[in-house]
DNA sequence: TTGAAAGCGGTACCAT
DNA sequence: ATGGTACCGCTTTCAA
């Protein structure tokens, strides 16, 4: 391992001089930088990040945690902020917290907070006071966390005004008896303030019910667990259920791909027999057969949104905070799926 | 912050004594450690991992580089890895190198080999011998890297006998001209060693058809970058030209996606027309219309094998290094795509 | 069994 | 403009 030790002797200043020159203090002169560069270049020189950010606290790195690597929307986030702090620089780690409270506590605690200078989250299953605490001070940025009155900077997802948008959609194509798949009907009428990103999304479809006159009972929304399986036994169970839907809003593209599946298992056309609308607007939805509807939240948007919050928190001194929060820009994309 | 300092005071012992305390050291007696722990607890210390790093080289976090984040494939690869390391207590950091040499070199340099342990990397454009000095002595796992004399561990996709499965089922069912996506015919042609993922997957069909005694020319072998959308623009020229394909096998399942869809919008039915099977085996494979036949690379037993090199790495010490190399499992999967 | 102290590789203050 | 040096928080050797 070669240290700064080294460089400092190859090119016969101090450390402290080395030091100076390769971050580009002007206090060095240019031929003294210039002799320290070419030192650590000959050396292969890198600085050990670990004892940089010991003693300065800061690293060039931000840490990402998403629920699940292996999930379409999830990855697609990860891969546009990963972008988007490049392009600023600072290299992206990415963790999973596995939708569990251990996972996101332990993420939290030993490394995120630890080997990077700030975070980006997806909290599922912690608390906000939970997760000021975990934070250990280090700016934070959280994604799609709904409360009132958050504590941190936040970016969300269009939920309300995108799941509307869907709704809508479905009626501008003629759709008279609609099904929501993946909210929880009881959810917003035990509690309005509910702040789930799925309760967000109902309370967006009802109000888009409301403004077309059409009456929703209970029956129009079916929950299940987000995840493709369930999607496409939810279809089986619907078409056996000889109820008459003839256009249908998922919470996520994902449950469209498994719900769309189980269609054609039942030998149900989409979107002839019946129109589907997605939510997130993967990459695979364009190439589904038939290809999927969707409202495609802007990943770089929000990826811009998200990095640019930290970096500011991560520049400034902390003193008088007041959180931001701010929504992704978002747009309906017209597919095969509701064509008709 | 909550240092190790702060819990020694506040348990009565010295630095030393809470350190070897809280890594559960047998010299320190039981009461005394339970007075550690509690006061340790109580100030909901966390241990800091940069200066662990610094002082001791381990953190107790591995690295994994992968190409793409938003790609099925290599999340899912992510995601297996990730589990896996952490069943045996690591914590994984995911990177994506974006499929250029900056970023792997960058990743490699600044991140992967300072914060952690050791890292499982997918190389694309690094050399084996630029690999080795950007280490920096760390261990290594790679993926996929098939030089005929590996310097480092190795864990590689079942290539050739994957995609010879592959055309023995599509030959299986029918198929008498086969078209193959994905792969350079030339690459081979040129260089029978040629090390590349498509290349040996390439050499796995020539096999395969030289087994059944078809003959194929380079007509039957159409390269294209490895994304959906350059797979469904080649379907579309695939039959345009009148060419008469009746059994495709694309080298990722992706490609699959891109090029059933393509055929869908040229309305050629698979598998009546064309039978079509990817490779990999990503989740979605399941749910495409028609549902993909595909050799499905068995992700957990990869991820078992990698884990388990590096971490073998990580506990020796490194003297007389002898690289291993190992293959993952594989199944074929038979789906609708090949179902006549 | 426990404590003192050195040191990992940088950074940043204070001298010179 | 540059150098000396304390220090970030933890581990580990050595001594008591």
């Amino acid at each position: 391992m070669v240290t700064m030790s080294d460089v400092a002797k190859a090119a016969g200043v101090s450390r402290a001089t080395a030091s100076y020159a390769l971050r580009g203090d002007p206090r060095i002169v240019p031929e003294t930088a210039e002799k320290v560069r070419t030192a650590a270049r000959r050396l292969h020189y890198t600085a050990n990040l670990s004892a940089r950010s010991l003693r300065s606290g800061r690293n060039g790195v931000i840490g990402l945690a998403i629920f699940e690597l292996d999930r379409a929307y999830p990855s697609e986030m990860g891969a546009a902020i990963s972008r988007e702090a490049s392009r600023h620089g600072l290299q992206t780690i990415v963790q999973e917290t596995s939708n569990s409270k251990e996972g996101e506590v332990s993420i939290l605690r030993k490394v995120t907070s630890q080997l990077c200078d700030g975070m980006i989250f997806s909290p599922g299953n912690v608390s906000d006071e939970e997760l000021r605490e975990l934070s250990g001070g280090k700016p934070m940025v959280l994604l799609d966390d709904l409360s009132p009155d958050p504590i941190f900077d936040t970016v969300n997802t269009p939920c309300e005004i995108g799941a509307q948008t869907a709704i809508d959609h479905l009626v501008d194509v003629g759709c008279q008896n609609i099904l929501v798949v993946g909210a929880r009907y009881e959810s917003l009428a035990e509690d309005a303030q509910s702040t789930s990103v799925s309760a967000r999304r109902l309370y967006g479809c009802l109000k888009a019910f409301d403004d077309h006159g059409m009456e929703v009972s209970p029956e129009n929304f079916l929950y299940i667990n987000w995840n493709p399986e369930d999607a496409r036994a939810l279809a089986h169970q619907v078409v056996r259920s000889g109820q008459r839907f003839d256009g249908v809003f998922c919470m996520t593209d994902t449950l469209a791909m498994g719900f769309i599946r189980g269609l054609a298992d039942c030998g149900v056309h989409v979107p002839n027999d019946m129109a589907v609308v997605g939510f997130d607007g993967i990459n695979e939805s364009d190439y589904f057969v038939p290809s999927l509807t969707t409202v495609s939240t802007d990943l770089n948007d929000l990826a811009a949104k998200a990095v640019n919050l930290l970096l500011k928190r991560i520049d400034e001194d902390g003193t008088d905070f007041k959180p931001e929060k701010l929504t992704a820009d978002f747009r309906l994309v017209r597919r095969e799926s509701t064509g008709r």
